[in-house]
DNA sequence: TCTGGGGTCCTATAGCGA
DNA sequence: TCTGTCGCTATAGGACCC
């Protein structure tokens, strides 16, 4: 689901046949292919052929992915949902279905796993392996990356790219080139010469900012990035980023595959279909946010210490404010009420909302957490906590239960004071 | 043209104790 | 004792990615 920095002459030439030395070239990086998107075809394979996108029609969605048949038409993901099908009104679309993508997503990532231990995922749709140590064992990174590909084609109908290089960062780069439905090996002696062929955005982690900060110094190749010194760059975006961007750019990249990486933080957000003056309604919504947060939380066994609310105004500008509890929590009302405080303290400058967000960070395994009595809890005394009165958090376990089993519309959580 | 929702990581700043 | 500073933590904001 990458969206190309590099534009169509760049790609066409980058994408050549950079020869077949595979010698210390082990990092993989598998990426499905408008995998959403794919998603949908593999179930209604009447679409097929067809430009379809999914995300919600009308109302102020974007797009979430884009057959290659709508990109034809300019379409591409992010792209507000009103552009597109003014580019291509003959669209057909259909809206996202998240568990089945999750469920595909799962089924990819065994496939991966049965290659080799050594799977870093990155999102829903792509992930990095390490095949070092598989090349052994089953054959040359070619022959693996053309075996996962038709191994995931068999099993879920939806085609990936595979990008294979000594580097990460070149390995995504290369499964970016190779799309759709290929495969595209640098051999670490054409590495440069492929970096110094591309625009400075094609860097991972060059956005349309940093762009526009590095063009200032008239930086807009990675040949002129690599060509100039390092702290001409770190002037121009910081020190951190641009000692990383000038490594990038000389095709240093010694971060490992790192499998199993924990999650930093769970968080909901909403853009209301109408920007709301009314603060009752924003904090209704954060209670179902910090609601949705909770059972996230629980479900994982993790609980969290720090609370931020993020508000849009009507302006488009965004604010966030966080709060760092004494003890880590996994309980919705807890959350809800942190949340509901800050909003209270923020600052809109009498603007209407347009989105509202909760997300707790800092998270830890609750077995490792010792998490504290609620407020009310406390409030109730040991007597009556240990005497079976119901505690806040058994209560919301019990919501989970009959959420699991009747489907997340059958109990919610009503209007706190 | 009018901008979602899920995240990660970095930077600046401020307060605090040594 | 006063002052500067270092390191740590919390907070706010921003850029970026898919």
């Amino acid at each position: 689901m990458s969206r190309g920095p590099i534009g169509a002459a760049g790609r066409a030439a980058a994408a050549r046949d950079w020869g077949g030395d595979d010698a210390d070239c082990s990092v993989l990086h598998v990426d499905m292919d408008a995998f959403f998107a794919s998603v949908e075809l593999a179930r209604r394979p009447q679409l097929r052929g067809r430009p379809v996108i999914v995300g919600f029609d009308g109302g102020r969605g974007v797009v979430l992915a884009a057959t290659y048949e709508a990109r034809a038409f300019g379409v591409h993901s992010a792209m507000p949902m009103a552009s597109a099908l003014r580019s291509c009104p003959q669209a057909i679309v259909v809206p996202p279905d998240h568990r089945a993508y999750h469920e595909v997503s799962v089924g990819v990532m065994e496939v991966l796993g049965d290659v080799t231990a050594l799977v870093e995922q990155v999102s829903v749709d792509e992930a990095f392996l390490d095949v070092a140590g598989a090349r052994r064992r089953i054959g040359p990174p070619t022959f693996i990356a053309e075996q996962i590909r038709r191994r995931v084609h068999d099993r879920f109908g939806i085609t990936c790219s595979v990008g294979i290089a000594s580097t990460k960062f070149v390995a995504k780069l290369a499964s970016g080139l190779a799309k759709p439905d290929g495969v595209l090996l640098v051999p670490r002696a054409a590495t440069l010469e492929l970096l110094h062929s591309l625009p400075v955005g094609a860097l991972w982690g060059v956005g349309e900012r940093t762009q526009a900060a590095l063009g200032r110094w008239g930086i807009t190749t990675v040949a002129e990035l690599a060509a100039s010194d390092v702290g001409t760059v770190q002037r121009a975006v910081g020190k951190v980023a641009g000692a990383h961007l000038f490594d990038l750019a000389w095709g240093r990249d010694p971060r490992p595959v790192q499998p199993g990486r924990e999650e930093r933080s769970i968080g909901a957000e909403e853009t209301f279909a109408v920007d709301q003056a009314d603060l009752s309604v924003v904090q209704a919504k954060a209670l179902e946010l910090a609601d949705r947060c909770a059972t996230r939380l629980r479900a994982r066994g993790l609980v969290g210490r720090t609370v931020s609310v993020k508000v849009r105004t009507s302006d488009f500008r965004t604010l966030t404010r966080s709060r760092t509890l004494t003890t880590s929590t996994d309980v919705g009302r807890e959350i809800y009420l942190t949340a509901r405080d800050l909003l209270a303290g923020a600052d809109l400058g009498g603007l209407p909302v347009r989105l509202v967000g909760v997300r707790v960070e800092g998270l830890s395994p609750i077995a490792r957490a010792i998490r504290q009595p609620t407020l009310e809890e406390a409030a109730l005394g040991d007597a009556e906590r240990s005497g079976g009165a119901v505690s806040r958090r058994d209560a919301e376990l019990a919501m989970d239960l009959v959420r699991e089993r009747f489907g997340s519309l059958a109990i919610r959580t009503g209007a706190v004071g």
